[in-house]
DNA sequence: AATGAATGAGCCTTCATTCAT
DNA sequence: TATGAATGAAGGCTCATTCAT
């Protein structure tokens, strides 16, 4: 709750993490956690007041470390180990980020023993939060906006052909947020997610651009 | 749970439907069934004997009368009071067919609150359910083979253009999941799903075939 | 809680009673309560939502019964047997009407184990209940007005002689609060008291109108 | 509890006080105490094992010190201050000395916010402490005997008339009593403190004596 | 069939007290 | 001396489920 989290912290918040990934929202007890923790259940009133509490703190924690989100483009600069033989110095191409980004999107839908989405829908679905502090509003402008992002600059290099980007970003958008529901349902193949994703880019670029991990 | 459902049974499942689409599947108790009900706590337990075995049988009858489903191509055959002056006797063609199946599935994004997606949602994530017997992908998947059916008909009748009939409905059946995802936790308005239809018809017909309810 | 108190509640009252007397109000545990009545917790909830609920139920018992209550001059009136050998049907006299008033408080006073004071302070005390709904004032008030009423009687037949009935009335009434404080507190013999009503009374009557019991 | 109290244990006694007037006895929690005296929990134990351990080391320094009891005749000796223009190097009259007395008193009933009277019953009632080291039998009967002095004095000295010296000061101390217990749980005004003493008085004294403050 | 009182397990939260540093 | 994180017992409340009537 502080501003350094403590050691204990980090560690309820680590275990947490997979509680709520596993179980969604509703189903999380403080005892799940103080299970989870080997921690006594006051030692953990210590550090949070109520489930809700740790979850928020979980998705702050999220923010900050952005191992589970979305690769921003920003992200993807820096990281040119996700790529294969790209200079990390060099400015990455936009069929380059793009792939990057669609890989990021995949292992995220794929691995959803590592998601909050379930939890992260119980949570928000019960809660009427205000749009502005929704994480999954949030999540998924973010989404758009780096879409649009890359793809007006591919379509600028010519690498992509696009004459609605912002159509484009929010049909994608609403593609990748559709396969994270079914996949938080029923588990998807990763064929699944490449077929749609390669008849996705099919719309703007040749087809040779996306790289499968 | 007989073979006929009784009277008293309709009723409780009428209500509970309610109590499902307002609450979600974890936060209902039998309590609230019961209140809702004016029935005993014991009466309700000779005929259901968990919130589980209520649920269930909630998407059963959701089944067979189909009222909160998607409209599929058989309904919407028999349905012409869904569409404007256009005979229940005649064939209707691939674009009216198209139309009604989108209005359909707007007023199903729009009005959430008769929706069971939230609850649906909870009860399967926790679930682990074989695909087989799992409602949502059920869903999903009725709605991708309408609209594969919709368009090819419409393909070979000239009224749409669509190479990979497969590819198109996935693609919009993502989209739709993705929008009732969006629907359950954020508001979402009629222009925000008109866009999208709009952007999705763009790819396969001229748009004036597209009415607005 | 309903107009009619069930045999179980009743029983829960009952057994309340005796444990708010023994551990005054604050103590006391929803499970102290469970414990003594050989009822689930459950059950207890079933009927109160807590302990204040139970204690206020107690109070309204209390005042309906008017076992622990002053004797009001219309409960001497028929209940001669409280003293010796008056006729029943006879209108008593001042002197009588008051020394069985000062029976019943020296009652009260002395057998505290039956009684609520302690609990009645607690109560109050952390409550800033506004002074309409409040007992110990509402008992006060009542018990200054039984006096009145008993002593400008006697006053007007000739039994007694005082000037002041107002201040004369008030000031037993403080005396015999603060005797009812103090029994709470401390154990006080019945010659205390007796010695306390002597003086008192040798301010308005000639001694032997009080007839000890 | 070492022999000196050190500044620390001052501090402490000075701030667990104020608690104790707030908020009676029971209500009282060591988190209470820690948080007022901006000390550690650990720190705290140090000098005090339980919150009453920290309660009964309040009564003793109250009573070393005298600052929230019944002036004693002693007391009132030696601060002129409360009275008006009488000498301090002078020996009161007894009149000036039961008219400080009553101030005082009056002082104590109404400002109960200093007061630990409701702390003091709820520390008591669940104790059955032997009458001998009860605090509040002892208060009573410090009371009774300075008034017993004073208005003994004052009998000599022809400023009073009193045949039932002893009775006339348990009278007034059950009168105190009372008023202090309506005080913890009705709010009492000072009117009422005046007019009780005043009838008190009448009994003893030409009224002319009582100076209200 | 129907009732609703009763049960008891389970989760929530608070607090006195301890203990490693 | 002093700190404050950690512990675990205790009490509050809710809910699925049973059962005598």
């Amino acid at each position: 709750m502080g501003a350094k989290a403590s050691r204990t912290e980090k560690h309820i918040l680590a275990k947490a993490r997979e509680i709520f990934s596993k179980k969604g929202f509703k189903n999380v007890t403080m005892q799940d956690i103080v299970d989870a923790c080997d921690i006594s259940r006051g030692g953990l009133y210590l550090h949070f007041s109520s489930v809700e509490d740790i979850f928020l703190a979980v998705l702050k924690a999220e923010d900050s470390i952005g191992s589970d989100n979305e690769a921003s483009s920003k992200n993807v600069e820096g990281e040119g180990d996700y790529l294969d033989g790209i200079s990390v110095s060099t400015k990455l191409s936009a069929s380059d980020r793009f792939a990057a980004f669609l890989k990021e999107q995949k292992r995220f839908i794929l691995r959803r023993k590592d998601g909050l989405s379930l939890a992260l829908m119980e949570y928000y679905s019960g809660h009427n939060s205000s749009p502005d502090n929704n994480y999954i509003k949030g999540r998924f402008d973010d989404c758009v906006h780096t879409i649009e992002e890359i793809v007006s600059d591919g379509a600028l290099s010519g690498e992509f052909e696009c004459e609605d980007v912002a159509g484009f970003a929010r049909n994608l958008a609403y593609v990748l947020e559709g396969l994270k529901t079914m996949a938080t349902v029923v588990s998807i193949s990763e064929q699944t997610v490449d077929k749609e994703m390669f008849y996705i880019l099919q719309g703007i670029v040749p087809v040779d651009q996306y790289i499968n991990n």
